[in-house]
DNA sequence: CAGAATCCGATTTGATACTG
DNA sequence: CAGTATCAAATCGGATTCTG
């Protein structure tokens, strides 16, 4: 493999995609399993640490950073403003700040951070919804492990 | 912050749960806002840098191996069996071993998968069907933020 | 309050080489 | 073919400190 995918930027699908299927400039969808579709880098903000818990909060409207804080347990304030900041750039959180004098911002969902909001809580709700009987099967699959696979 | 947490195994929901809602031990569900909810770890692996694709592949029905390696491009061998282990682990891919001489693995995704397979992959597809406006959204917002936001 | 900046350990990831 | 072992590099992520 060339070192030099660096030079690999946004036209990336495009090139993909002609090598892979013959299509021309004007790209119509990305591909997942290409490896140099951004693509992957929208993905991996949303399924990062922390994107999914955001998305879900913020689909329950308008949080302030603090608030937001609260809800995602855990979290610190480096890696909310860090995912905040993703998500924003993908043009899935609007940020609004108020010029006050205590700093007042809000953050909520774009139409387009709602809809990629309800993929994702569907995925948690599930996990959430199935937790007892994963654990359950986690239990049977490494009690069978132990005894050897 | 203490230092033990290692001791929060599995008993970590019901512990949580019953703290803030004051359920008894018997867990109907998990709680993805709570720190040490099980079910942050069954989320960490499905979303997982791999995680994602490796599921959305064998929606596609039973892979060997290294149809998945060639499939997800740009994955590791070592990732490609890790991400494997975790999933298997989680009960959502079964793997199948067959003793011949050239070795012969298949994995394929077992019901309880199928179903995360399913919500991942409508995250997955609104992604690539969606990547073109992203993109926009994208050059927009940082267009914006260059010219001070 | 809402962050930015810095320090630094823990994980993740990837090449590479080796094995049943 | 289907991995495991090992090492080095990149990144993640948290605690702390500082600012408007």
């Amino acid at each position: 493999m060339q070192k030099n995918i660096k030079d690999a930027g946004h036209g990336a699908i495009a090139a993909e995609q002609e090598a892979s299927q013959g299509l021309a400039a004007k790209m119509l969808r990305g591909d997942l399993f290409a490896e140099k579709c951004p693509s992957r880098d929208v993905l991996k903000h949303v399924t990062s640490r922390w994107g999914v818990l955001v998305l879900v909060a913020l689909l329950g409207g308008t949080h302030r950073f603090s608030q937001l804080r609260r809800k995602i347990n855990g979290i610190s304030e480096r890696m909310l403003a860090q995912t905040l900041q993703w998500l924003e750039a993908d043009g899935f959180v609007l940020r609004k700040s108020y010029p006050v004098v205590p700093p007042h911002v809000e953050y909520s969902l774009t139409p387009s951070g709602t809809e990629v909001g309800l993929q994702v809580q569907g995925l948690a709700d599930w996990i959430e919804g199935n937790l007892p009987s994963i654990l359950a099967a986690q239990r049977r699959i490494d009690a069978n492990a132990a005894r050897g696979a």
